[in-house]
DNA sequence: CTATACTATGATAATGATTTTCAAATTCAC
DNA sequence: GTGAATTTGAAAATCATTATCATAGTATAG
C-alpha cells in the first residue's frame, strides 16, 4: 500500500503535480474500500478519518487515479458513476437489476472473440465494457418463491 | 409503420393509456430517425413537424416504448442517453473515442459465451451490453499519418 | 530557513441531463 | 355532449458532474 502510494505520487511528479494529505487518504481509502464504490462513498469514507475533505478532492483524485490507469469509472445505467481499483485483471460484471449486487467474471473466450470483431471491422480496441443484467441467484429464487 | 403504431397503441390501451397526436408523432419520428439518437435530436426532428410538442413528451414517450420493449437507451459514456430501436435482431457497439462513431456488430458466439458465463454464477440473465471503444478505421488511419 | 512560485483544497456555484409538477387540453366510454 | 380519466407543454425540481475562486499547502532555489 505504502509503496503503491509512492508509485503514484512519483507519477503525480512526473507530470508536475505535488503531494497531498487530502488526495493520499482518499488514496489509502480507494484501495482499501469494496469495489463499486460512488464518490459519495468514497467521500463518507475518507470522512471518517478526516473530517476536512471536500467532495471535490474525492473527484479530482478519482479522475486522476482514472487518468493514470489505476481506477476504472464504472456506470451501470442507474444512478452515479462507480470507480473499482484497476490493479486486478480485467473482468466484466454481472449486474442484479434487483437488489444491485454487482459480481464479477473473467471468460478470455469472450475477450479474444472481442479481439477478432474489432479487427475485423478496422476497428483499432482499447477497452470495452461487458455488462450482463438480470437477478442474481437469490433474487432469481426469491422471485420463483412469490409465484 | 402503421400497423407498428397500431400495436403499440393496442399495448397502451392495455395497461390503461389512452393515444396522443403528439406521442404517436414522437413514435413515428424515432422509428424513422437513423439509431443513437439523443432525446435532443428527437425533440428537433419531431418539432419540425409539430412545433407545439415539448421535451417531456419525448421523454415520457421513449420512457415508455423502452418500457414496452420497443426500444433501447444506450448510455455510452459521453454525453446523454441515446435510442435505438429494438425491433432489429440484437447486436452490440463499437464506439470511436475520437469522433464519436458507433457501429454495430454481431457475434453469436460472444452471446452464448454469456449465457454460460450466466448459468455458471445462478445469474438469470435479462439483457446485456457490450460496447468496445477505441478508434474507428478512419481515425486509427489519420492517427498513425500524424507520428 | 525564507521567499517565491507553483499546485491542491474546500466551499460553493454553474452546468447538464433527467425527472417531476401542475394546470390546461385531450381522449374515451357512456 | 358529459364526466372521468390520461396526456400535454412549460417550467421547476432534482441529481450528478464539473468549474470557479480565494485560501492553504508544497516544493524548490537561494
Amino acid at each position: 500500500m505504502d509503496s503503491l502510494l509512492k508509485r503514484i505520487n512519483l507519477e503525480i511528479a512526473a507530470i508536475g503535480g505535488k503531494r497531498s494529505r487530502s488526495r493520499a487518504q482518499v488514496i489509502e481509502v480507494f484501495f482499501r474500500t469494496g469495489p463499486h464504490a460512488t464518490l459519495e462513498d468514497l467521500t463518507h469514507a475518507v470522512r471518517k478519518r478526516n473530517r476536512s475533505v471536500g467532495y471535490a478532492t474525492v473527484y479530482r483524485t478519482m479522475k486522476l487515479l482514472a487518468k493514470l490507469g489505476y481506477a476504472k469509472e464504472l456506470d451501470f445505467g442507474d444512478g452515479p458513476k462507480r470507480y473499482e481499483s484497476n490493479l486486478e485483471s480485467h473482468h466484466d460484471h454481472l449486474v442484479c437489476q434487483e437488489c444491485g449486487l454487482v459480481s464479477e467474471f473473467q471468460e478470455p473466450r469472450i475477450e479474444s472473440l472481442q479481439e477478432q470483431v474489432a479487427k475485423q471491422h478496422g476497428f483499432l480496441p482499447t477497452m470495452h465494457r461487458l455488462d450482463i443484467y438480470g437477478l442474481c441467484r437469490q433474487c432469481a429464487l426469491a422471485g420463483k418463491k412469490e409465484n
